[in-house]
DNA sequence: CCAAAAGTGTTCCGTCTACACCCATGG
DNA sequence: CCATGGGTGTAGACGGAACACTTTTGG
């Protein structure tokens, strides 16, 4: 099969993070500019190099846990990215993760330390390397996913309305939807609850807060 | 956002290849012992470290290339594995790939060069390392794609029945098919063509040979 | 009183599923 | 002549898509 180590080469491993969340009834992406060499100045997803002493999706929870401040967050492996030349410095071999956040979560501080800021998908200039790429990966996984899992929680406030929600499909999927067969999915599917509270920012007559659904106890 | 390289540490890269087949009416596997330490003598996929001048996915296609003697197939990747313990000699990051091939094609000469038998995927033993998992996110992929995408072909001699090819998807989604739907879905979804050619091979009466229909021309 | 968003059912159509018998032929 | 696998149609169930009006209330 293979020979032994010594042979071969070793390379530096990156994780790149593509942190979706959700504002202004669009899907938008966390991104900012290079602050160092190669690509300096250039548009960039957050990213970090790989420790010896934590693995592939460690190293994700831990760049990610820097840049937005929290440590528990949706979290999918995107692929890995190793064209020979994809990093103009050194031949780095990066891991691509996708993240979902809600961005009121999001530490506005830790976001001016670093620089970040949110860009609607459907806006994003060109970006640094391979990672308009990884993006668009990113993007098909999760229209894939969002007709087999609930995804679109991790995008929302604990309790949101159903409008709020109809909006996150619609800004992932990126077409509009009809609202009484939204809603209708939405309580076939059985992944959402009524709660007695009422939200009156978005319309005079207030609408109905829902949350997401606990598992059924056994 | 990261620091410069050489603070940073390198790491083995190497990538696995998941290779499906279809034989006996089963989906079976490619797997060999292993002949290096460590673990000598396991079940383990076949697998080469990544070179300098090459992509990852050259890589997969050197070391398919070198275990069944194809140049082109289905190839896709499967995702990257880093647990830090996860190659128990040194810290080896794999990225593993997926390869269909029509069993048929495959040489038997490397086949015994290699040591690697074809397995049926429901009586895989226990691989090495993390390989097991590899081959699970494999046959998860595989199982979504399938609706998706004609894959089936890849796995198929270029001239086949239906029933071979209802066998394919019975053997990918493991479970049983209605014959006079599945032909009628293949019809409809119009990948396949009829050939004038007959098999007389499987039954007394013969069976009409099929192939993959080539997209059609602008 | 009116603008703005919330909320609510029915009908239609196409797709998927279940189901059983005749055909052709080699041995 | 019979065993073996090849080939074919229809009816009912189900799920998705289209579609429009009433309700509430803050300003």
């Amino acid at each position: 099969m293979t020979n032994f180590y010594s042979e071969h080469s070793r390379y530096f491993v990156s994780v790149d993070c593509i942190v979706f969340g959700f504002d202004e009834g669009k899907l938008k992406l966390l991104i900012g500019r290079r602050q160092m060499d190669p690509g300096r100045g250039e548009w960039s997803l957050y990213g970090g190099f790989v420790r010896e002493e934590e693995s592939l999706e460690d190293a994700a929870h831990r760049t990610l846990q820097e840049l937005t401040g929290l440590k528990k967050m949706y979290l999918k492996q995107v692929g890995a990215f190793g064209a020979i030349d994809r990093d103009p410095g050194e031949r780095v071999i990066s891991v691509a993760y996708c993240a979902l956040i809600n961005v009121k979560d999001y530490n506005r501080h830790l976001q001016e330390k670093h620089g970040v800021e949110w860009v609607a998908i459907n806006e994003l200039p060109p970006l640094y390397s391979d990672h308009n790429k990884m993006v668009q990966k990113a993007i098909n996984m999760l229209r894939k996913r969002l007709g087999t899992e609930p995804l679109s929680f991790n995008l929302l406030p604990s309790l949101f309305t159903l409008t709020q929600l109809q909006q996150v499909y619609e800004a992932i999927l990126d077409e509009p939807n009809d609202k009484r067969n939204f809603r209708k999915r939405m309580k076939s599917l059985d992944f959402i609850e009524k709660t007695e509270l009422v939200d009156k920012q978005s319309s005079k007559r207030g609408a109905a807060l829902y949350r997401f659904k606990k598992k059924a106890e056994v």
